[in-house]
DNA sequence: GATCACAGTTTCAAATATGGAACAGCAGCG
DNA sequence: CGCTGCTGTTCCATATTTGAAACTGTGATC
């Protein structure tokens, strides 16, 4: 599911690497896991489930359903450098950007990063829209299937885009889904030529995306912003503005980015 | 740092412990760290250490400071369960309460769980408030010398009490901080009676803050909600009407928590 | 320029975690 | 009722991870 790194690990830590599979697992949908079924679908040793969740319960990382053998995540989950990532700079600096982004849209908006194969959601503003977002902080989509995704892909170079996408599986989850690397810098192309994109139900069923990059200090997109609603985008007479706000709070993020990112190196450098 | 659970491993999964421990040393005030300051703080072999953070790079879960060797978090963090602790009951239900207190107060607000001889923010709201929050979710205080630890703890009884801080040390951060599991149940019994507290600067400088307990389904007080403002509070006008706002805060969270834990068995037994 | 302290990497024997096998407890089913 | 399949747990030999030692490179200090 979660884009894999290089292919080899050079020197392994089995133990590390099948403890955070377990953790893994876990997401919207799937909010309690029993050992069994950690076992069948990671494909280990029972004896071993059964210790690492263990360990994991012990670390406070995961939390036994009262009574059953399920586990949900613990609390302990957030303080595995979440604190560190929640005042990451972009997602901190974003945050009055997409309040003000929902506030005048009154339509969630969202920020995402490239990650991998995957974005990811860092943070998002729901204003006083009537329709909750449907995205979680931390909900990773499909870089080639989704607006959100392409967006932040248009500054890729096609051989870059070709070694990211290698031996990566290109689901198809609509008609529209680029099926081929070269498909999908087809749409690039467009997408960049437009600097913006929309789609009309693209990813999730009746939910429309309008979509702007966002840009680091090298000028290269690294993420995108967006605003969700509900029925066709084209078809809303604001349809116009909308994209033109969504493009701005873009380039405010980007903004925000280029002036931070410099300073990224050793904030706090620990007083041994 | 973050509170030990039961003193006994049982079964040991040391690459798994350490690894964790690795990703624990960031916070908000530790936005990188390189290996050897690693193998120091943890103890370690440096070797082990050189592995582990391989390891937990490959996972992505580490990043890699672009050309130094010093590392932050990955956005992988985030597909660590977190998705779903971002949509857990009491954390989702709970932002539409604190953005109304924050609203109507002005001011930044909290909501923390207890998790040990922690309390964790799992969620915030800022509001309009001029001075952003202090706090980042994901953020650890210590149960006893925080109002927001008290108001976590009202319902424990003394004898829970002294097992919870049995063999864990009562650092004192001002001079009102308890330092004996007795003084901490004396100051509770008050909070208890009072149903709210105060603390003009009690933890961090110059910031003060008015808590109020939540209470989960079975009546008994499993976390606090804030919040935080300049100054001292008891000066304030309108300092009744700011007590009243959070406790009816806290009592709102009350009902949310009661109405939906009832839920949280097995919301989506798996299809395997 | 020589010396020292530290960072980063590789090797390999030894210590340790791992997982197969075996057992008990339960539920469903013929 | 006995059979079968699944869960949870314990034990122990073995395969694996681990970490001391050794080596290189770099920067500070004398």
């Amino acid at each position: 599911m979660t884009a894999e790194r290089k292919s080899e690990p050079a020197y392994p830590v089995p133990g590390l690497e099948r403890g955070i599979r377990i953790l893994q697992m876990f997401n919207a949908g799937r909010r309690s896991i029993a050992p069994p079924e950690i076992a069948r679908e990671l494909g280990l040793p029972r004896t071993t489930v059964y210790r690492l969740v263990q360990a994991l319960e012990h670390l406070g990382l995961l939390e036994r359903l009262e009574g059953g053998s399920s586990f949900r995540p613990g609390l302990a989950i957030l303080s595995l450098g979440f604190e560190c990532l929640a005042s990451l700079d972009i997602s901190e600096l974003g945050r009055p950007v997409l309040d003000e982004l929902s506030d005048q849209t009154g339509l969630a908006s969202h920020l995402v990063l490239r990650d991998g194969v995957d974005v990811v959601v860092v943070q998002k503003a729901q204003g006083k829209s009537p329709f909750a977002s449907a995205l979680q902080i931390g909900t990773r989509l499909p870089v080639h299937g989704t607006v959100l995704g392409r967006m932040s892909l248009i500054d890729m170079p096609k051989d870059e885009l070709d070694q990211l996408f290698d031996n990566q599986d290109m689901s198809a989850f609509t008609e529209q889904t680029p099926r081929t690397v070269d498909a999908l810098a087809a749409m690039l192309v467009l997408d960049a030529k437009r600097g913006y994109a929309v789609s009309d139900s693209f990813f999730e069923q009746g939910i429309s995306t309008i979509a702007a990059p966002v840009r680091d200090q090298s000028g290269l997109s690294v993420g995108a912003v967006n605003v969700t609603l509900r029925g066709a985008p084209s078809s809303d007479p604001a349809f116009d503005a909308l994209v033109d706000q969504v493009v701005k709070a873009g380039t405010a993020l980007s903004r925000s980015l280029r002036y931070q990112r410099a300073f990224t190196r050793e904030p706090m450098p620990h007083a041994g």
